[in-house]
DNA sequence: AATGAATGAGGCTTCATTCAT
DNA sequence: AATGAATGAAGCCTCATTCAT
């Protein structure tokens, strides 16, 4: 009964990750939901709270993890960065279409939720940020000299463009790659 | 006369970036270049053209430099990374929104000229992986035992993802950043 | 059980006649009845039935009172005018909100409803006229060379016009209002 | 060429006066004026805007006009009471759609307009009540212990109930009618 | 070269109504 | 008696595009 409304869900992730929010109209989700396009509003208030409900079962919840890591006092800087990208990459590998929506679609979310979205992405670099910070306090010679915002958005850049190339059938799995990741900048 | 031409494109690339394609109206860009929705066909001949020109001045230039960059016979691996992080950034700086626009927005082109950016994405991709490679020939103990193709993506992706944080007002220069990339991923 | 029922018709009264038939939606009614939406249509076959009802109530009734009195052998004209305010005056103020909606909604009733009670409004129109027309009768010098129809209309107005004004909550009683009304054309 | 744009008033008018605001839809109105639907957004940012540039024409200059016939230092209370139905029986039947439409749908504009069409209701019953007032002080024996507010509605009701009745064709002139209102309240 | 007029297609949303439970 | 699910019709509006001038 409420399986319409994980259907449309799903569908929505689907399609808004392919074509973007504005190129997804209720109608092709109506449509491949096989219900009628005004249905959809029995589950949803308008468009946007399709987007809204399916960032909110990701994207709250990974801050939570991260907030959680990046404040551990037990585990050192390059624990939580390896912790991190293992975590993050298995986010993008889970739930890629909900991040790639986030990352390039959340700016389409109308003003009040655009700016809690918007905040979330600043807290969530922050926290990373934190982390290499950590780093460079507990290992003088990484990342030496280097501006911690830069090292951040670097790193940050090298996990989230992950939604453009990653492909669950390639032949590394997500941890491996996490891993790679990992040596990449920490060898 | 051509300077309503460039205009468009210009307040095009604004707009496009800020908003994203399908968010841009025609309207819009008229308002804001001031003239009248209909002459924007004069120029034009659909929105997609718009799009299509935007992209012709930057993205096939790019590749041009690119492709003899990485083919350049006398440059060790990694000087060409250097060069490749220094020629990236320093297109990303001044051609901040058509990149932007290329990365997230050339879903929307139709099908041929989709076909074509998508292209030059891979072939994009193909050259720094060369790059890579070089780098992983020549330096048995660099990148030793990674994929080169994650390596790639994951160069890429830090760069790339400059796109959403880049800002020109910031404290360092663009170039100054692409020597920090560098450091981060080849220390 | 004949709660909601009544519970829809008053609510209905009040949001018809502060928005309009078309203004007021059964999701408004059943939000304010604490009922839900198709709930409503145990009770009332459509839409429009709970505007018929509504109406019925008060109308009709009102009609047969008013007959009464303008065939009344043994009231003199001025003593049935003033009578009239006074009984219309009132139902102003015990129904003004359905007074409203019969007076600016009643368009709105499919054709054979609305025929009935457009045909309540001419009947009406048509006894207080035989009123006036007593009146003329009786005093050759009251409303002397004044067309009947248009004192008619003009008394008629004034009284109805109230829905506009009328606050019950006014310094006035309703009773008085109907005297000083009686006194403006009546003098 | 801006013909268009007049059908668009006219037809909206007659219609929006029969039918109501929300009965009446743009596509009524576009089929009436043989246009496209889309079209009339040529010309009207949105329905509302139909329907506030079909009462500006009429209702901020009614109130000019009534203005200086109220605050007129020359002439006699009574005398303004009969240039004021005149006046306003005249527009009645000139502008009959427009002012039936203002009475019964200003309702429906948004906040802004709404209120700024609710003020102009309040002034011009404020002007007409200083006319009955003068009348009162310079005959004290006329409206004679009555509520200078009530008189004032009950003739405005007298005056704007003609939306509901009067008919162009009929046996008397408008200036005749309102020369009967006249005679009813001033005999 | 430039634009106002016009439009068809399609988008989001509302709404009254039906139906199975 | 009551309601959640579902829907078709219609409403307002946006948009890219065409065309005559």
């Amino acid at each position: 009964m409420t399986d319409s409304y994980s259907k449309i869900i799903e569908i929505a992730s689907q399609l808004m990750s392919k074509n973007g929010y504005h190129a997804t109209s209720l109608q092709m989700i109506a449509d491949k939901v096989e219900i009628s396009k005004s249905s959809i509003f029995h589950y949803f208030i308008n468009k946007e709270a399709i987007l809204l409900a399916l960032l909110k079962t990701t994207i709250p919840p990974a801050i939570t993890v991260l907030s959680e890591l990046a404040n551990n006092k037990d585990l050192s800087g390059h624990e939580k960065l390896k912790r991190f990208l293992q975590f993050h990459m298995r986010l993008l590998a889970k739930k890629g279409n909900i991040l790639h929506i986030y990352l390039s679609e959340s700016k389409h979310l109308e003003k009040r939720n655009k700016k809690k979205y918007m905040e979330i992405k600043r807290e969530y670099t922050r926290l990373v940020k934190q982390i290499i910070a950590q780093i460079q306090q507990e290992n003088p010679n990484k990342f030496k000299g280097l501006n911690t915002t830069i090292v951040t958005n670097s790193i940050l850049g090298m996990c989230n463009w992950g939604v453009e190339w990653y492909n669950k059938k390639g032949e590394l799995t997500i941890d491996e790659i996490a891993d790679q990741m990992y040596l990449i900048v920490y060898n």
